[in-house]
DNA sequence: AAAATAATGTCAATTCATTGACATTCCCTT
DNA sequence: AAGGGAATGTCAATGAATTGACATTATTTT
């Protein structure tokens, strides 16, 4: 694999590579050009197979990819060959939205504890993992080798909160918090900030009305 | 105001600063500059200016932007300065939290109604409003002038309903179902993709843990 | 009131991303 | 086994986004 940096444009795309592959693959499909694709996706087929050339060109010339194989290798670049363990800071509404989702588990994300601040909450039971008290956070994620912490807490402890887990070795946020957080390079945040995309779907309503 | 398009480069930046401002208003903060707003959010000072222009710019030279003012300003290109009737499609763990989150109201977001196809749920109430057939939902929409609809729903139910909903004359949809909607150009598709976003992550994490 | 200062608005330069074109390679048929 | 056809991998060209530089203009100070 190559070592040079590939851009989060780039990133940016895989999982819906992913996906489309992932159907292709339970419709029986075993071969597609990048030209099928690309009428398929709505991308052009160079930009798919420009994509691809990053991490090496999964396909055969003359041929096309493999969908399963290429299903198979676009996964492990994200990461997906292996498993993560994760754990969900903030009870609330949208905590217990995610943790009772999990469709993730399919993935190879495992549901490992949820966590809040408020007592009332403590022993209450979610997906059959009880609300843990906070204090316990930094052990638990330390113990249990947690990859993940899931942030959905409001944005004035966010930031507090970040810091105790990077402290504890996390490796990655997944922010729902609504503050940017600052943490070491060695840490990964993926910030998903709900309002900002709810307020794109304004501006383009508004715009669109407001004639192109 | 200018009539070209505004790339959406752009536009995924102004919630940011939106947000920024907002916090430093509430500071008491009078005025800023460019550098000083670049310092605070780490971008490009120029990027800001250049960002603000593409609106007619809202400072003045030697002086700075008045943060109140452009606050209001970035609120108006956002769509922010009217309300807008939201609706909810899909009562599940998601649904709900979205619906009993709504901190979206404060910016003008009126959650109208919450569907779905589960006929046990018919009647149950999530903040005052009760869960209703999804038959009426085209009704709905037309009669109570609904601008928006939030999707979640599973994507094998969202290709459908969103055809509806344009039917219906809905504007804009949120989709949080994990496929891509096609709709007419005068309908604004704001896609919430969770998965995605955690794959963004886990690559992330891979990246970094294979070496850069 | 005039000069000095400060920071915008804007143009040009650079960097990054996307698209297009085609030579190369591999598959498949004869 | 050899040749034709098909589609990749890759390079070059274009287009878009970001950054840098500075002239202009407003504010503030003397």
């Amino acid at each position: 694999m190559d070592n040079r940096e590939i851009s989060q444009a780039v990133i940016g795309r895989l999982p819906r590579y992913f996906r489309y592959l992932g159907e292709l693959k339970d419709e029986g499909i075993e071969r597609i050009s990048s030209q099928e694709l690309s009428d398929i996706m709505k991308v052009t087929a160079s930009q798919i197979r420009q994509d691809f050339n990053n991490f090496g060109g999964f396909g055969q010339q003359g041929y096309g990819y493999k969908v399963e194989y290429l299903y198979e290798e676009i996964g492990k670049i994200l990461g997906l060959n292996r498993s993560h363990n994760l754990i969900i800071i903030g009870a609330g509404n949208l905590g217990q939205a995610l943790a009772n989702y999990m469709n993730f588990e399919r993935r190879g994300f495992l549901f490992k504890g949820i966590f809040d601040k408020n007592p009332a909450l403590y022993g209450r039971k979610i997906r059959s993992m009880e609300i843990r008290p906070m204090e316990e956070m930094e052990d638990f994620v330390r113990k249990n080798g947690i990859d993940i912490a899931v942030l959905t807490i409001p944005k004035t402890e966010a930031v507090a909160v970040a810091e105790r887990l990077v402290e504890a070795g996390i490796r990655g946020i997944w922010n729902f918090a609504h503050v940017d957080l600052n943490v070491p390079r060695d840490v990964q945040v993926e910030n998903v900030h709900l309002s900002d995309s709810l307020m794109k779907l304004t501006y383009n309503i508004s715009s669109f009305e407001n004639g192109i």
